[in-house]
DNA sequence: AATGGCGCCTGAACGC
DNA sequence: TGCGTTCAGGCGCCAT
């Protein structure tokens, strides 16, 4: 599931192949998750500029000769962006095009919660709307060990749901929350304003660097994602506890158990995560 | 105001 | 074998 590492590779394989580039042309398939808000018609002959990302979201910038905008990306659950030369013919879950000179950029997404939202710009609405309640990125180094202590002690939900909502930190999902956890040794059913500053300051470092790693193993797929080369991401091969129900933890050797949070599965080990 | 829960959507896995 | 059910989850929105 596209979550911010998955996103970051997506933009690392397709930024330079496209900035500079012309549009051509652009083809909407079934509705996405919100209407494109434009005519694709709109966007031909646009200068494409350096695409960006914000928490999970990509911003495709574009110029015209005495106007500007650009698209607001969101992969959804399924979504994948693919730039290729000659792709091949548009299939079932193929749901935005853009044909340009440097090749024809393509959403293929079954599961359509994705969207590709035009904008006059990435400051106003309805991009600034969709960006507005982000917490920081984590890669920020304004976000301070102190800081993020902060932000956890204004919360009395559990630490899982904390970090889900994106509101604390962006970026991690479901996957990247429990492997970070796991890494902190922190239970996901912890109330998020007990953590400790020297447990916030671990479990910062660890959301650091299980994202960091998952961004250099090209991200997880665990069914549909590939970056825009179409390759497939390895760090599903390194989760220590995502997926293993039962399985051995890495550490203690106990079973790692699977339980349901908010209406989602969170993988932990008993033994070596604590309140 | 903050928090929990719902529903969108499809394909795969599962059970009888 | 085949059909129906359940599950996966990002995130805006609604209810409490």
């Amino acid at each position: 599931m596209p979550e911010l590492p998955e996103v970051e590779v997506t933009r690392i394989t397709l930024a330079d192949r496209l900035n500079g580039g012309r549009v051509t042309a652009a083809r909407l398939g079934k509705p996405l998750r919100w209407p494109l808000g434009c005519p694709p018609e709109r966007l031909h002959g646009l200068r494409i500029g350096a695409m960006s990302r914000r928490g999970k979201y990509l911003w495709l910038p574009l110029q015209g000769a005495d106007d500007a905008g650009g698209l607001l990306m969101h992969l959804g659950m399924s979504g994948s962006l693919n730039l290729a030369d000659a792709p091949p013919p548009a299939g079932l879950h193929d749901h935005f095009e853009l044909v340009t000179d440097r090749g024809t950029l393509r959403l293929t997404d079954p599961r359509r919660f994705g969207a590709i939202v035009w904008s006059d710009a990435i400051d106003v609405a309805p991009a600034a709307q969709l960006l507005a309640r982000l917490g920081p990125e984590p890669f920020d180094p304004a976000l301070t060990p102190a800081a993020f202590h902060r932000s956890l002690r204004a919360r009395r939900t559990t630490i899982k749901a904390a970090l889900l909502s994106g509101e604390l930190i962006v970026g991690a999902g479901n996957i990247y929350v429990s492997e970070a956890l796991f890494r902190a040794g922190i239970d996901p059913r912890a109330r998020c304003d007990k953590i400790s500053r020297p447990r916030s300051e671990k479990l910062l470092a660890a959301l650091r660097q299980t994202l960091a790693q998952a961004i250099s193993l090209g991200g997880s797929t665990l069914r549909d994602f590939r970056d825009a080369h179409g390759m497939s991401g390895a760090f599903q091969e390194q989760a220590l506890v995502y997926g293993r129900e039962g399985q051995p933890c890495g550490h203690c050797g106990g079973p790692i158990r699977r339980i349901v949070q908010g209406q989602r599965s969170t993988f932990f080990c008993p033994h070596c995560q604590r309140r």
